[in-house]
DNA sequence: GAGTTTGAAACT
DNA sequence: CAGTTTCAAACTC
């Protein structure tokens, strides 16, 4: 498209470069220039969105990614001209990003990115004009659309770079695939990317409301980039189908804050799209704001905005569940907490996605590079689950952005997906991480449910349909399982989301009487989300409305505790697949309880104990007494039972493998560490770091949240508790069951990646009950050290975020 | 659903 | 830093 348009575009990509922002982005880490794109748009929305405290907030890094950032990006500046120019820039970066990923491990399907990155481009460039068409016509007509489809774009473009190329890739694909499809309107599960495109193009073709649509596809090509032709296609395919259900449903209350959610969504993982819409409508999550009013304005302007949200969310939702298929095959655990991250996700969450994205990009990029080549291969396969390929180091790459998607969906609801998570995913308590959750399909699922709820009656039927359709293809289906679950209104459902959710952390719930919910006592207000209509708080000033109480208060404990709001339970490994290969041998830990656990009655075998709860084994760090703790004991026995049998299974699964030496390891390292003492300083950002690198992660958020972000530990936990059956209790923590299907590439993540981050979280901890002995974790393991490189790279980032704050 | 237990968080 | 209190989740009945 050379059409004038084009033109447009150039120029705002050579804005963007010339930005001091992109420079300083492309400057901070040779890792993934492709991220720092990200990240100059995180920055970029940053500075529209205070991102307050928040930031800061390891946790938060941890869960959001990338996306919030790009979709600010896309909200601020021309989208249309964004997304060319990312599509540029994506393909220039796509080298950097390739260099990236090659120096992770996939260096073979560089060049199928790169590849892709040009087709991608090309289609990006398609797609771009026509959103640019669209943002022409929209202004005049609809100008919210414009905003909603132009981010979409330019996330499909310019956001992710290798999310880009992915997608790119998966979109140029799709688009045909889409026409198609919009022809046929065949296959709902198998054709998600199909549907988008179809979206897309009726959108092209319907006008503005469509094009919030497409965007909403490009935004889930994005994210799901790796998997996405398949996933897109179901995305696509349903959401005509949802979109009309969801719209009449929805339409009301997702508008405007549905592109905020999906970014959260994407970011911190699923949530459920109505609360959150709900509490959207209120305020948005901590971070939501400029970008979000901008957006708002935008879509209100238009009535169609409404349909085009829900169309978007809905197309977001389905893209995460995409993801999540996906990524659940990558993290299952995240699931359940991107729910909660979607709905709640608040803005410092947003922020951990940024930093994520900085030490994901290292992490994700690489991974999502990876997954970008997995997908690319599958893409082909269309429908093709995940899995194991993720058994390369790709599948670490999963969880970046996706752990939280892969949260979304709960092991239960989707058994499919547990299997086709085998890949990659995390569990994020947080979730904030989050994990960041990037893409947080699952939110869209839970986003989708709540929003939905109402709507559900809807869709209720179809669900069902699409489950089985879903079931087919696996991810997908999974995907819409969870989305039908969350669909289906009925309270059992939503009870047992919650119930799930509880157990996940995604979707937490808090019943806080006297603390307000604005103490870490609250798991809502600890793992960085806003209460929503599951809590039976009371009192609750963690809502939307009190925001600024809110952040008030998240500063003050995090002035105090700077880890406050990270995950609980590290992962140690979040840093580059590379590292975490290396590293899963060596690293001793790959997740462990940020302090450690001081059980005294429960021999760590309830989930009274933090490390139980994350389904992380108990380390030097915790002061219990009589441990037996089932995932591992203080003196290890019990892990190593099960590592024995994994690392068994590990000849098989790599990942696997690599999680269950990570737990041996890090039981006996974390003895050696201990004594070493790992000097690496941990500084909060590293910490956040290694919250981003968290895979999750993110978790975080964690991602972020506390047990959010955990999600790497779980996923830990999960390896020994998948691996090592043995011992393992079936009560699994909330963690288990995401990660009963975790991912093995989570797994090998962390287990690779080394625990640095974990044991800079606990040194870092201001109270610092726990020892600081994790540090060892870093120091001693060589995958450490690679991730720290990365960290430090990726440190850069952070002080940006931080700044804006 | 109410009450108890538990351990983290907060406070002193 | 240690001890105590507060709090809410986890658990039990």
């Amino acid at each position: 498209m050379d059409t004038p348009e084009k033109t447009q575009i150039a120029n705002s990509l050579s804005k963007f470069e010339d930005s001091p922002v992109f420079n300083y982005i492309n400057s901070l880490s040779p890792i993934k220039p492709v991220k720092s794109i990200h990240i100059t748009q995180t920055f970029n929305s940053l500075s529209f969105a205070s991102l307050p405290s928040v930031f800061t907030s390891p946790h938060v890094s941890s869960h959001k990614e990338s996306r919030f950032i790009i979709r600010h990006n896309y909200s601020d500046q021309s989208k249309s001209d964004f997304s060319s120019v990312n599509g540029d820039k994506v393909s220039s970066n796509e080298g950097v990003a390739m260099d990236a990923g090659q120096l992770y491990d996939n260096s073979a399907d560089i060049p199928e990115h790169f590849d892709p990155g040009v087709s991608i481009e090309e289609s990006s460039v398609d797609l771009t004009s026509e959103q640019s068409r669209f943002t022409i016509e929209l202004p005049q007509t609809l100008k919210y659309d414009s905003g909603s489809p132009d981010r979409d774009p330019t996330h499909y473009c310019g956001t992710e770079a290798e999310s880009a190329l992915e997608l790119a890739g998966t979109s140029v694909s799709l688009v045909p695939v889409v026409q198609k499809a919009s022809e046929n309107g065949s296959c709902e599960g198998e054709l998600h990317l199909q549907r988008i495109c179809q979206t897309e193009q009726n959108k092209q073709a319907i006008g503005c409301d469509w094009e919030g649509l497409i965007s909403d596809a490009a935004e889930l090509l994005v994210f799901n980039s790796p998997n996405d032709s398949q996933a897109f296609k179901g995305l696509i395919d349903t959401p005509l189908d949802l979109e009309a259900r969801l719209c009449t449903s929805l339409m009301s209350q997702f508008q405007q804050n549905d592109m905020m959610d999906i970014e959260k969504m994407h970011m911190a993982g699923p949530s459920r799209c109505g609360e959150q819409y709900g509490n959207e409508d209120q305020t948005p999550h901590f971070g939501e704001t400029s970008e979000l009013k901008e957006i708002n304005q935008t879509q209100h302007s238009l009535g169609n905005e409404d349909l085009t949200k829900c169309i978007n969310s809905d197309l977001s939702e389905e893209k995460n569940y995409d993801e999540g298929t996906r990524f659940s095959s990558a993290s299952e655990p995240i699931s359940n907490l991107h729910r909660g991250f979607r709905r709640r996700c608040l803005d410092f969450e947003m922020v951990g996605a940024q930093r994520r994205n900085t030490n994901d990009d290292s992490n994700c990029s690489s991974s999502m590079l990876l997954k970008s080549d997995e997908d690319i291969a599958s893409k082909d396969n269309q429908v093709v689950p995940i899995k194991p390929g993720c058994n390369s180091s790709r599948c670490m790459l999963p969880g970046i952005g996706l752990h939280l998607n892969a949260l979304a969906i709960t092991s239960k609801d989707n058994k499919n997906v547990k299997h086709e998570k085998l890949s990659c995913g995390r569990p994020q308590r947080n979730l904030p991480s989050p994990t960041s959750s990037l893409h947080s399909p699952t939110t869209g699922h839970e986003p989708r449910h709540d929003s939905l709820t109402t709507a559900s009656g809807e869709r209720g039927t179809e669900p069902a349909e699409n489950g089985i359709q879903l079931a087919e293809d696996g991810s997908q289906a999974s995907i819409y399982l969870l989305s039908e679950e969350c669909i289906q209104d009925s309270p059992k459902k939503k009870r047992r989301r919650l119930e799930q959710a509880g157990e996940s952390e995604s979707c937490k719930r808090c019943n806080c009487k006297k603390s307000k919910c604005l103490k870490l006592y609250c798991e809502c207000f600890a793992a960085g989300v806003y209460c929503i209509e599951p809590c039976a708080c009371q009192d609750c000033f963690n809502k939307p409305i009190h925001e600024d109480t809110v952040l008030a208060t998240r500063k003050q404990i995090e002035s105090r505790n700077p880890l406050a709001f990270a995950p609980k339970v590290m992962r140690s490994c979040d840093s580059v697949p590379e590292v975490a290969q290396d590293d899963s041998s060596q690293t001793p830990a790959s997740a462990r309880h940020k302090r450690g656990c001081n059980c005294k009655k429960s021999s760590c075998l309830k989930k009274y104990c933090e490390c139980y709860q994350g389904g992380v084994g108990c380390s030097i760090n915790c002061r219990c007494e009589g441990c037996k703790n089932a995932f591992g004991r203080k003196d290890g026995s019990a892990p190593t039972e099960i590592e024995a049998e994994v690392e068994e299974d590990e000849t098989e699964t790599c990942e696997k493998v690599t999680v269950d030496k990570a737990v041996h390891k890090t039981e006996v390292l974390n003895n050696e560490e201990q004594s070493r003492g790992s000097a690496l300083p941990i500084t909060p950002f590293q910490l956040c770091r290694s919250w981003v690198q968290l895979p999750f992660s993110s978790k975080c958020k964690p991602p972020p949240p506390r047990s959010l972000l955990s999600v790497g530990p779980s996923s830990v936990l999960y390896n020994g508790q998948k691996y090592g059956k043995p011992n393992i209790i079936r009560t699994q923590p909330k963690f288990e069951k995401h990660f009963q299907t975790v991912p093995e590439d989570e797994m090998p993540e962390i287990l690779r990646g080394n625990c640095s981050p974990c044991n800079g979280m606990k040194t870092a901890s201001p109270k610092s009950k726990r020892v600081s002995p994790p540090h060892s974790e870093l120091g001693s393991s060589p995958g450490r050290r690679s991730g720290r490189k990365l960290i430090l790279q990726s440190i850069p980032s952070f002080p940006s975020l931080t700044p804006q704050q």
